[in-house]
RNA sequence: CGGGGUGUAGCACAGUCCGGUUAGUGUACCUGCUUUGGGAGCAGGGGGUCGCAGGUUCGAAUCCUGCCACCCCGACCA
C-alpha cells in the first residue's frame, strides 16, 4: 500500500498532523490558529456531543446559552481569574468599518470605538455569574444546573489541530448550590461522568485526580481532572471539573437566603470538555495505517465494498449488499454500502482504513458463489471469510469485541508505561528513555513541583483519587510524603 | 518577543548560489481505452499575478531594498 502517513516512529507529531488531514478530520484555516473541522471530523464530534449531552441530562442538567462577548470590567472582578486568562484574550474594540481614505479597501472606523471593550469569551464564568445574580434570591432557586455548548477563544501562541487551537468548541457546565458539600459532590459527579465517557465510549482509560494548587483553574479552590496517556508517552488532560467555592459569588455579589433565613454566598462548580477530546481519541488508538475509532463513536461502523468486473456482477452484489444493509440497520448499526464506480476496491480499502471504519465487508464473485463475505477488522487488520448467514449478528458481536479490544490495548499500554519510581535520577532517566506516567513521592510544596518542571519538563498531572496512603520520602527533597502523585510530560 | 527557516499549479517540491528557449517534476484533476479480491496501466489534455511592492538590467522566479504571511525551536499554555 502506498504510504500516506509519516510513521509514528519517524515523527509522532508529524504522524498526528498527517492523520488529521488525510483522514479528513480537520485542516488549518485562513485564520491563524483556527481550524476548519471537516464533515467527517465533525460527525465524530457530534457523536461525542450527543452522548455527553444525554449524560448531562441524566444527571439533572439543562442547556442554555450565554453571550460570546464579555464586558472587560467583568473580568477583573475575580483576581485569579483575570491573571489566568489576561494574556490570551481577543478583544473587541470597535463596532463599525468604513471605506478606506484612499477609496480602496476597508478600515476600522476610529469614531466607532466602544466605550467599554468586550472580551471574546475564553470561558464563561464571569458572564454567567453576573447573570446568576439575577436568578438567585433564595435557597428555593437552587441548585442551578446549567450547561452550555459553545465556542471559546484563547489566543494561544502555538496551536495544534484539535489539541490546542485559538478557537475551540466545548461544553461548560456552571452550577450554583446552597451548600459547599453539594457543590463538591457536583464537581465529583461530573468528573465521574467524564471518566465514564472516556472509558466506555472513547475506549480511553483515564486517571482521575486532584490538580495541585499551581495547576488549578484560575479562580478554583479545587480542580479535578481526567488524565490520559498518549502513545508517545505524553499525558493529555482530557477533562476538568472545578469546585469554585464562593469565589465567583463573592466577585459578582450572588447571595441567597438559606432555609434558616440567613444570607450567604452561593457555592459554585464548573466543568468542561472540548474538541481536544478529538485529539485524545486519535492519539489513543490510531496506527500507521490511519485512524482507529471505537465503534461506539464511529460515524460509519461497517462499510461494504463490492468487487466486480461487469455491471451485471455489480447488480448481483447490490442485491446481497442491500439486504445486509437492511439487517444491520435493524440492529442500529450505521453502515455504508460504497458501490461508487469511480473508485476501485483497493482505493476504498485504504480510504476506509485511513478513516478508521471498524469493520469492512468485501463481497466479490467468489463470495456470491459461496454465500460468504470477507470481514476485515480495523483494530487488528485481520481478515476472515465468513458465511453470509447471520452476518448481522456477527457484526454486532465484532463491534463489541473491537470496542473492548481497543480499550484493553490502551489500558495495557498505560499499565506497561506507568512506573513507580523512588529516586530522582531514575525518574529523569526513565522519563527521557521511555516517557509515560510516573508515580512518585512529592513533598507537597510548589517549590519542588516547579523545580521538577524546570529540570525535566514533567508536571504533576494529578494526585490520583485512588492513590493509596503510603509513607515515603519526596524523591527530590527527601521530606516525608503520604502518597504518590502522578507525573508526566504533557501536551 | 528572541533564534532559525520557507513562500513557485489543489498538494509536495526542484530551479535561485552563477539573470538568458515556451518555468519543470511528482501527485491530484479532465478525456479515452484496457482494468477492478489492497491506493491500476497506457496515451492525450487543462491548470502558474514564481508571497506583495518598488528598484537594477536589453532581459528577473533568480540580483538589491522594503513589506507581508506561514512553519520550526524557545518563552507562553486553568
Amino acid at each position: 500500500m502506498a504510504k500516506v502517513l509519516t510513521s509514528r516512529n519517524e515523527s509522532y507529531a508529524q504522524w498526528y498532523n498527517d492523520l488529521v488531514i488525510k483522514a479528513d478530520l480537520a485542516e488549518n484555516s485562513a485564520v491563524r490558529g483556527c481550524m476548519v473541522i471537516k464533515p467527517y471530523g465533525y460527525a465524530i464530534w457530534e457523536k461525542m456531543q450527543r452522548v455527553l449531552d444525554d449524560m448531562f441530562k441524566e444527571t439533572g442538567h439543562v442547556n442554555a446559552y450565554f453571550p460570546l462577548f464579555i464586558p472587560k470590567s467583568f473580568f477583573s472582578k475575580e483576581a485569579d481569574h483575570v491573571d489566568g486568562f489576561a494574556k490570551e484574550c481577543a478583544v473587541v474594540t470597535h463596532y463599525r468599518l468604513k471605506e478606506g481614505e484612499d477609496g480602496k479597501g476597508i478600515e476600522v472606523d476610529p469614531d466607532a470605538r466602544l466605550e467599554e471593550e468586550y472580551i471574546v469569551r475564553p470561558t464563561s464564568e464571569t458572564i454567567i455569574w453576573n447573570t446568576y445574580k439575577n436568578w438567585i434570591q433564595s435557597y428555593r432557586d437552587l441548585p442551578i444546573l446549567v450547561n452550555q455548548w459553545a465556542n471559546v477563544v484563547r489566543w494561544e501562541m502555538r496551536t495544534r489541530l484539535f489539541l490546542r487551537t485559538a478557537e475551540f468548541l466545548w461544553q461548560e457546565g456552571h452550577t450554583a448550590h446552597a451548600t459547599k458539600e453539594e457543590a463538591i459532590t457536583e464537581t465529583e459527579t461530573m468528573l465521574k461522568v467524564y471518566a465514564k465517557f472516556a472509558e466506555n465510549w472513547m475506549a480511553m482509560p483515564v486517571v482521575q485526580g486532584h490538580k495541585t494548587a499551581s495547576e488549578r483553574f484560575a479562580g478554583a479552590l479545587e480542580t479535578l481532572t481526567i488524565e490520559a496517556l498518549m502513545q508517545d508517552g505524553k499525558a493529555l488532560q482530557s477533562g476538568t471539573s472545578h469546585f469554585l467555592g464562593q469565589n465567583f459569588a463573592k466577585a459578582f455579589d450572588v447571595t441567597f437566603a438559606n432555609d434558616k433565613g440567613e444570607v450567604d454566598y452561593v457555592w459554585a462548580s464548573s466543568w468542561g470538555v472540548s474538541t481536544r477530546l478529538m485529539g485524545a481519541l486519535i492519539m489513543s488508538h490510531s496506527d500507521d495505517n490511519g485512524l482507529v475509532l471505537p465503534p461506539k463513536l464511529a460515524p460509519i461502523q461497517v462499510v461494504i465494498v463490492p468487487i466486480y468486473r461487469k455491471s451485471e456482477d455489480l447488480e448481483k452484489i447490490d442485491l446481497v449488499a442491500n439486504k445486509i444493509v437492511d439487517n444491520l440497520k435493524k440492529r442500529g448499526i450505521s453502515v455504508k454500502y460504497d458501490n461508487d464506480d469511480k473508485r476501485k476496491p483497493g482505493w476504498k480499502f485504504s480510504e476506509y482504513e485511513l478513516k478508521g471504519v471498524p469493520l469492512r465487508f468485501a463481497i466479490g464473485p467468489r463470495d456470491l458463489e459461496n454465500g460468504t463475505v470477507e470481514v476485515a477488522r480495523r483494530d487488528t487488520l485481520s481478515k476472515e471469510v465468513v458465511s453470509l448467514e447471520g452476518i448481522d449478528a456477527k457484526a454486532e458481536a465484532l463491534l463489541d469485541e473491537i470496542q473492548n479490544g481497543i480499550y484493553n490495548k490502551a489500558l495495557k499500554y498505560r499499565e506497561d508505561n506507568t512506573r513507580s519510581v523512588d529516586s530522582y535520577e531514575d525518574f529523569k532517566r526513565l522519563l527521557d528513555e521511555k516517557g509515560g506516567f510516573f508515580l512518585c513521592h512529592w513533598d507537597g510544596t510548589a517549590e519542588t513541583e516547579e523545580l521538577i518542571k524546570k529540570e525535566t519538563k514533567a508536571t504533576i498531572r494529578c494526585i490520583p483519587l485512588d492513590s493509596p496512603e503510603e509513607e515515603g520520602k519526596c524523591m527530590v527533597s527527601g521530606k516525608p510524603s503520604k502518597r504518590r502523585v502522578l507525573f508526566a510530560r504533557s501536551y
